[in-house]
DNA sequence: TGTATTATTGATAACGAATCTCATTACTGT
DNA sequence: ACAGTAATGAGATTCGTTATCAATAATACA
């Protein structure tokens, strides 16, 4: 049986506090650097579950590292995120799911899943990095 | 000045006569058993040069490997994998790379790059996984 | 052709993300 | 309150990948 614990539910919060993607490990310290003694398994342990029951999202980033992000849809939806800040949009594409479907089947695939992000910089990011240069 | 080694000739040879994506890993395994007494380094070093000349594709496995396989058209397009055997099949999808662009300036992104990937059971597959029950 | 230059190699160490182990802790139903 | 047992967490472990650095070998040029 399932129990609640403070641990699950600071992750929970920390998550849910957060505009973006985040890894495990940086949400991790996050939560150590305000003072809670959680463990780095049980983080890793707590976002498993979350993306399980469909109260969060993970996607793999650019370099392989998985992301997680509080959930704010039940269906199935795709991401716009900042490269720079983790700003996530998310968005929903109709067209797109059918076009997945249409595609696995036409190459006699079954059982398709789907990867569909984008990946970009955000108004703020872009504004930003013209002037660093 | 770049330099022909037969490691990097070796190489490219090794991915051309593959049918879907493998990993470094295995390539360079499979390399190994053929005699070839190549590093595994080096293997690395060589996929990572194909793919940003273009003469390999790249993508991240669900479970976050990088995969590599020859590349046998210039231009930008997408995957239809089987998760089973590694099959590819390139797809073009000028919809969805208009989708991308569109979804990203709407939203105020720049610089936009996309991850479109679909995932399934390929024909062959499926027969086999029905029959493995 | 010989030689100096220097890109490349490869064994190994190092790294980082993620998972596993297992003794300890602490929820939960009774 | 108590027993049963899910959950925790420190640390070890696995696995993919990258860095190190001395040795090697591809190239330019005399």
């Amino acid at each position: 049986m399932k129990r609640n614990t403070w641990q699950r539910e600071a992750v929970r919060e920390a998550l849910g506090s957060n505009e973006g993607f985040v890894s495990a490990q940086s949400l991790h310290s996050t939560l150590r650097d305000t003072g809670s003694p959680i463990g780095l398994a049980t983080v890793y342990r707590a976002l498993a579950d979350l993306a399980v029951e469909g109260e969060a999202d993970s996607l793999q980033s650019l370099e392989g590292e998985s992301l997680y992000r509080a959930c704010t849809q039940g269906q199935h939806h795709h991401h716009l995120i900042c490269r720079n800040c983790g700003l996530t949009v998310e968005i929903e594409a109709d067209a797109v799911e059918l076009w997945a479907q249409s595609v696995a089947s036409e190459h006699g695939f079954t059982q398709a899943n789907h990867v569909v992000d984008v990946f970009g910089l955000c108004a703020e990011c872009t504004v930003q990095t013209r002037l660093a240069r």
